[in-house]
Parts: structure tokens; sequence; C-alpha cells
DNA sequence: CCATCGAATGGAACCGGTTCCACATGGTCG
DNA sequence: CGACCATGTGGAACCGGTTCCATTCGATGG
């Protein structure tokens, strides 16, 4: 193919002259610059990426790891990373890291490390100390999403908080009995979401000086999860709690579609809450704390872009909360027997 | 970093044969080769990616063009790239091409044709000739997956088959007045599946010669698509179908969510047919078409691999039609008033 | 008027590997 | 016993850019 040494021999200059030409670095004359433009054009030459990275050390490939794609959130994420990496000239290589041990320990020792991203993203993935300390000895910024790591900056909301809100809300509508239909706590991605979010509901419960005997069923983390898990809670009309909480929207909308099957109103002998603001909350009304996740991928960009573009050596960690928005739907009102405010 | 100059001497051997060493080509003896192996991991060397590519002009990087990661579909052929591309030792670059012009030329000329990638992967994107001779000019091999391109190897189902093998389901059971809820055929996708899905339908009626007048509402190709669509077309007892050939699940699943809603039982009142398979099909009962996008993934790589490992040029062009099967659930019967065969 | 400086350019080194070629060695075969 | 071949190793060229350094030239200024 063509190499830049073709340009500056048609364009009748030196190979340094033509590099500066195109690259818009150090003096070149207006003149120059427009012939080696044409010459280039003329021969259709486009620059090898590596052999630029080899001399200047940057790749603009940014690596972004992710246990899934075909899931709500992370597939938003990705979204938000791929259109701000575009935008900033970036590259994206995607590695989905499976639970597999083997395979990871492959992904960081065989892909990530040979300096072929300048950066990392990692989405909901606990990176381990070894791992933080292998891609920093190389000099690469690092930026997690969904949960802090020690040593590295991280984004995400604060989940805790997000599902005690939204039990709030239940409670000062005047429930009691309200139950959490989440994620399996021993099959929980690596920053115990699952765990989070189930303690935020006790922890507003405690507050309020609510007991809360057998306040958790533990589902798949996806819509036909909630919906199963969902037919068994509210199946029994003894048992069943006048509100649900659920861990994300996928569970939510798996119980609200779940609670129409067994005849259940929802609201009114059932609410529902969800976590994420997922595309299908609208759709079945479903009240739900929305978290903003292509903002969370283009902030984390920015972020690596700071660290990459910044003179002044490496910024300190950064531990940024990410902003959340109530959105109350047609899912929740008072329980039965309680009037409403 | 270190080198494989600094492994070399650390090893008393000179660069080639350290080379040859790691790399596992040409000669050399086993007593060097672990000699070699310890020095390299005393220093922790990592090749270069970078510069291997240069010289090998291989970069075993793959560039996926896909225009959604956020549908079932498409999330579902990435994973199926991702994995079988990780376990042939390839990087995946992700370009997600939005249906911004500009953006689409800056990401072939800027991004795709700078010698990073080995091949490349067009999920439901119609390469133009221009796109496809520019990266056929630099030997990059290229499968399409969801449609034809001329000059190029591709691999989908068979859309108009499909749709037309589903109507014919719903003749069998003696449906008369079947109606289509698809994809604006405004807005498809490049490869008219939109178009194609609503042809098939019209064939198999037409074959049967059933009159089809006001056969066709277009609706979103999501969920609250099928719903929105559903309600509108559902609504009217009078103009009510019999049976819904939906263009893909997730305008299915809306289209049965709409349906309970209005109080209309499915399958008694109104049989509703997908295509594709949906992970959340069967919790909805839904009799569907079943495709296997991930299995889709996997064999565009390996179509890929064969190209790149090929030793006797590139190979024919390909056009491979991929399975399909037909998964009866609950949503589908004769109508009222036939008996069921 | 000569020193100094900025603009413009060319030459050459360099990034970090791979691979071709030359050379040495020892064994096998005719 | 010489030819030949497989094995093993080092030297050097090369991939295609970027960048440092030296050089030239014209303008500025003390």
């Amino acid at each position: 193919m063509s190499a830049i040494a073709d340009v500056a021999r048609l364009a009748g200059v030196s190979k340094s002259t033509a590099s500066r030409a195109l690259s818009g670095r150090g003096y070149v004359s207006e003149q120059t610059k427009t012939k080696v433009e044409r010459a280039a054009a003329a021969i259709g030459y486009v620059v090898s990426s590596n052999a630029a990275s080899l001399v200047t050390g940057r790749t603009r490939n940014v690596g972004v790891v992710i246990p899934f794609v075909n899931r709500w959130f992370f597939a938003e994420v990705l979204e938000g990373i791929e259109s701000a990496l575009i935008g900033a000239g970036y590259d994206l290589t995607l590695y989905r890291l499976s639970p597999n041990a083997a395979l990871r320990e492959r992904i960081f020792d065989y892909f990530l490390v040979r300096k072929r991203v300048d950066a990392v993203i990692a989405v909901d993935v606990a990176l381990t100390a070894h791992e933080v300390a292998l891609l920093k000895s190389l000099g690469k910024p690092i930026v997690s999403i969904g949960g802090d790591i020690d040593g590295i900056s991280s984004l995400s909301i604060d989940d805790v908080r997000a599902s005690r809100f939204m039990t709030e809300h239940l409670l000062s509508l005047g429930h009691t009995r309200i139950m959490h239909l989440g994620g399996d706590l021993n099959e929980q991605m690596d920053f115990r979401v699952h765990t989070q979010r189930l303690t935020g509901m006790r922890e507003a419960l405690d507050a309020a000086g609510i007991e809360h005997p057998d306040d958790f069923r533990a589902v798949p983390y996806t819509i036909p999860g909630g919906y199963a898990g969902a037919l068994a809670v509210l199946g029994d009309p003894g048992s069943r709690p006048t509100a649900i909480v659920a861990g994300c929207d996928e569970i939510a909308i798996g119980a609200i579609v779940a609670a129409r099957q067994l005849g259940i109103t929802v609201p009114e002998q059932v609410s529902i809450v969800g976590i994420d603001g997922h595309n299908l909350a609208e759709m079945f009304g479903l009240t739900t704390l929305e978290q903003y996740p292509v903002d969370q991928g283009a902030k984390a960009v920015e972020m690596i872009m700071e660290r990459l573009t910044s003179d002044r050596g490496p910024l300190e960690d950064e531990r940024v909360t990410m902003p959340v928005h109530l959105k109350v739907r047609r899912s929740t009102t008072a329980p039965a027997g309680v009037a409403v405010r």
C-alpha cells in the first residue's frame, strides 16, 4: 500500500515534512501543506496507526471491559461510551468479561496489557489489586463504572441510597408490608449491587421501625426472573405484601406482568417500584428511580480523556456519584384500606 | 518498558533468537527457549502488538460495524462474535454506525481503513459499493450479517420465507383475517427487513387466495411500538383481525401485552406470532420462528477466519442462509368459531 | 552590519518487533 | 568421503511512521 514515503516523493518533499503537513504538528508552509495533502489524496494514502502508535506510544484506543452486552444497563452504558469515544476520535475495543476465571486472566494478561489500549473502562467489573497494579504500572488510566475500586477513579449511583429512597416512597404512601424482589446475593455482580439494594430497603424499614421478617426473595436479574418470582410471592393471598421493591426495572416489569396474570391489580392490590429507568418502564407504568447509563458512559470517557490529555501527570482518583431521578408513574399508590393523602 | 532486546540481553541471545523463542516460529533449541521464556517472565515482558503488526501486517483485530447494541438481535449477534473472536485470539473493535451519514463516512475513512483491523463484520449495515471497494482494495475480508451485499460474503436468515412460513402457520389454523404489525417501510434497516417480512405475509395470503385489504400497520420495531400499535389495531372490535403476524418478537410481545390490557384473550380472540426467538418469548408464551443470532455471529467469525488463514488467496463469496425453527407456544390457536383440527 | 530568532525543510535515528540471509555444526546418505 | 540437509544462531534490513537535530533563509533589532 501507499506509505508516507510515496506521498513525500510525489509531493517532492521529505518524509518528515510530509509527516508534519499531514499531522499538523510543527512548521509547514501553507503551500507545501496543500501540496502534500493533494498528493496524499491522489494515491489514497491513509496513515498506519500501528506505525504511529509504535513511535508515539499512544494508540487512540480504549479498552472496555464489560460482563454483558445484552442487558439494558450495560447496553446503554456501552452506547454512551461508544458515542463519546468516537466523538473524541478514539476507537473502542470490547472485552466481554465472562465469569470464567481463566478467560478473565487471559484477557488481562494477553489482551489488555499488550500496549494496544491507552486506557481502560471497567463496567461493573471489580478489578483485582493485581490487575489494577498491572495497568497502572503501564501508565494506563482506568475508570470504573458501577462501583469503587481501590486506587482508581470510579463513577456510579449510590445503590443503597437509591433503594432506601424508593422504599421511603412506599412508606410515605402508607405501606408497611414491603418486600424486596432482588438479585441472588451469591450470584451478584462484582460490586454487590444486589446486596446494596437489599440493604437500602432494610435501612428504610428499620428507620421507620417496621419489622420485616421474610422480606426478600432472590430471583434472576431479568424480566422472566421477576415474573417467576412474583408469581410465587403474590400467589398466596395470605402472605402477600402490599408493595414490592424490585432490585431493578426488569424484575419490576416481570412482577407487573405476573400480577396482571394472577388478576392482582397494580397498584391497587400491590404497589411495585423499580430502580433504573428501563425503556420499558413507561409502557408498564412503572414508578422507578431513573439512572442515566448513557450519561455515565459519557462521563467515564470524559474522565479518561482528562487523564490522557493532562500534562500535569496523573490526576487524583475521583469518586463521582451520578444523579438519579424519581419518576412516579402508575404502579404505586396507597395500600388498600389506607386513604391516599 | 521492557522490549524484546532487554529479554535477549538478559537471556544472552540475539534479538532474533529471542523473537523466535517467544513466537514459536523457526528453529530454537529447547534449552534456549526456556532460557528466553524465563528472562521474559523475569522482567514482565509483553510483546508490543503494534510493532508486531507493523511488520507482519496482521493486527489480530476485527472491526464490527453495527447500528445498535441495545436491541436484542444486535446484542446477541455481538455476543456471538465476541466469544468467537476471543476464542480465536482476536480483538474486537466496535463501531456503532449511527444513521448519521457524516459520522458514517468518518468511521469508514478515518477508522476502519487505518490498517488497524484485519477484517470487518457488518451487522445489518449495507455497505456501499465504494466502501466495499475500499476495504477490498486493502485486502480485508468482509462478512455481512443480515443481508446480501454485492461482492462480499453474507449470512442471514431468509426473511421473506420466515414471514411467509409464520403466516402459513396461521392459515393452517384457519385464520383468514390476518394483519401485519411491522416496521415502518421508510425507516427500516439497510436490508429492507421490514419490507421483506411484510412481503412474506402477503405472498402467503396471495397463495391462499385470500384478500387482504388494510393488512399492515407500521410501528416502531420495539415492545412499546408493538404495544401502541396493537392498542390501536385491536381497539376496534369491528375491524379486529383474528391473527397478527408481528415483524419481530418485540412487536409481538408488545401486542400481547396490549391485548391483555384490552381484555382480549390471546390466543382465543386473537392469535399472535413473532419472528426471532427473543428471550422474553417463553415468558409471554409467544409462538415464534426462532433464529439464533449468537450462532450467526460465531459463523461470521468462522468465515472471517477461513479467509484470514487461507493461503490460497481470497475465497469465493458465500451466501449462507442460517437456520430457523418454529417454536409453537400458547399465542396461537384456531380462530373463534373454527374447530381446531 | 552582524547577531539573533522564527519559519521551513531535510537527514537520520528511533519505536519494537519479525524475517531474510549467512554461517556453523553435526548427522545421513550415496 | 564429499554432498546435502536439518537444526540452531546472530546480524541486519525492514515495517511506516514521528521527532530530534542541523541547516538554510529572511526578517528583526540593537
